[in-house]
DNA sequence: TTTGTTAATTTCGTATTATGAAACTATATT
DNA sequence: AATATAGTTTCATAATACGAAATTAACAAA
């Protein structure tokens, strides 16, 4: 059994609720945002005042509601740029992107999600949820997740299960794990992974994994297309597509 | 003169300067992140641990080194999500690089900078910079800053002005207040703005401001390209394009 | 104008909390 | 075996964050 440590900084752990709460709800009023933090007011007032002298909360003048800014997209920028494999991966998502007309993803792994590091929208795609990089998406109900897992033992996919709170997203997703595995198995067959509506309702998408190099992270790409665009038969044309970027990823990553 | 008021939580402080140093510097260890931060190694551990705790740093078990995670990311998704002239703009965007072939941005003012927010890459762009989006870029050395300027009055420029710490960044940056009134005023006759390497060498931009209504931030838009395929002729060119795009997103908008 | 209401802000004595020196552990190096 | 280097844990104490209460501000109703 998993025992959380305690936070060692209480304050630390409430400016944390702060932000994700504006991050959720947008701006704020004092008194709302301590209401739902279950924080005193003052409490609350000294933590905003504090992140506004490092600029990363303002309050509107007019409305007085309280905001984050657009600093916390800078780390962001940062983080996202010290990783090469996006860098290197790019161009090869572009030509898929042309070569399919559709929206490509490139995800890793991190714990029972996958995370969404870069997408290429090809120019025809339908507009979608902008800005998905940063997003998080779990593991088993995912084309990209299933791709991951595929490449792992049983035993770690049974426990990346277990530490998942499998819920179904859609009528589609699955939630026996008898049935998981036999998807696996054909998965690892069939060298690339479906998601037939399983995490949302009217898109299907393709996937394959990147097999990593010494101490990386599993990532993976994936085509994603409303139902429509997608038929079975669609997807044994993109499927080839898709293996073959795969291969040109890994070339060029160094691995055999 | 402006006096910042001390802030008001220490720790939180410390927090933020143990983040802004791990987003800077990329995966490190306690002893070269305590001497950096010129804190008690001990108080850099506690930090590191309230972060862990909440998932916002990692240790790698091999290295031992600290590194955040892309729980950040996640954040600046949410705000980024948030900002529906992203999404208003979005497909006026590419339409714009698809026209001329090149990388389009869309920036928002903050302060005495200019923040990207979006982008949309051309196929046939060279590589640059991923993930540009979040990144902060002074206003008087970039063209979306300076077509943004040209729309306020001549004091409110003066006061940019002088918060901004000026400096070259390049052998064309524009360091004299007189030189750039006048730059502004063309601005203002031509209705775009260029940016010929004051702020990259080799990089040339031409910009527009988007007159944003009631209480939003200014807006700018952008088309970079490197030197080479951004003569004078070229620019004139775009210049059209751009100007008709900003007329297609403020009828968007909802602007007269 | 006065009264009532709602929300943000400021104050300040105090309980709590974060602090950091020192001790400890682990691993690598001479 | 000794030395060095880096991470982790402990704990007495100084410093800090806490929050009840008071204050201010803006607005609406009587």
């Amino acid at each position: 059994m998993e025992e959380k440590k305690t936070n060692p900084i209480q304050v630390s752990e409430r400016i944390f609720h702060t932000i994700e709460t504006l991050a959720h709800h947008g701006p704020m009023g004092l008194l709302d945002l301590s209401k739902e933090l279950s924080l005193n007011k003052t409490t609350v007032h000294r933590i905003l005042n504090s992140l506004i002298c490092m600029d990363y909360v303002r309050q509107d003048p007019e409305s007085l509601k309280y905001s984050l800014t657009y600093k916390f997209c800078g780390i962001s920028a940062q983080i996202l740029a010290s990783n090469n494999v996006i860098s290197l991966a790019r161009p090869h998502l572009r030509k898929l992107a042309e070569q399919t007309g559709e929206t490509v993803h490139l995800v890793q792994m991190d714990g029972t999600n996958a995370i969404y590091i870069d997408k290429v929208e090809a120019s025809r795609s339908s507009v979608r949820l902008v800005s998905m990089v940063g997003k998080a998406i779990p593991l088993y109900c995912s084309g990209v997740g299933k791709a991951m897992l595929a490449d792992m033992t049983d035993e770690r996919i049974q426990s990346i299960w277990e530490k998942s709170s499998i819920r179904s997203l859609t009528e589609y997703t699955i939630t026996e794990l008898t049935q998981f595995q036999k998807i696996i198995s054909a998965i690892r067959q069939n060298g690339y992974a479906l998601d037939k509506e399983e995490n949302e309702l009217g898109v299907r998408c393709i996937a394959v994994s990147i097999t990593a190099f010494h101490g990386n992270p599993p990532y993976a790409i994936s085509v994603s297309a409303p139902r429509d665009r997608m038929s079975d038969s669609r997807i044994l044309e993109i499927k080839d597509l898709i293996l073959t970027t795969k291969e040109n990823i890994q070339k060029n990553m160094g691995v055999i």
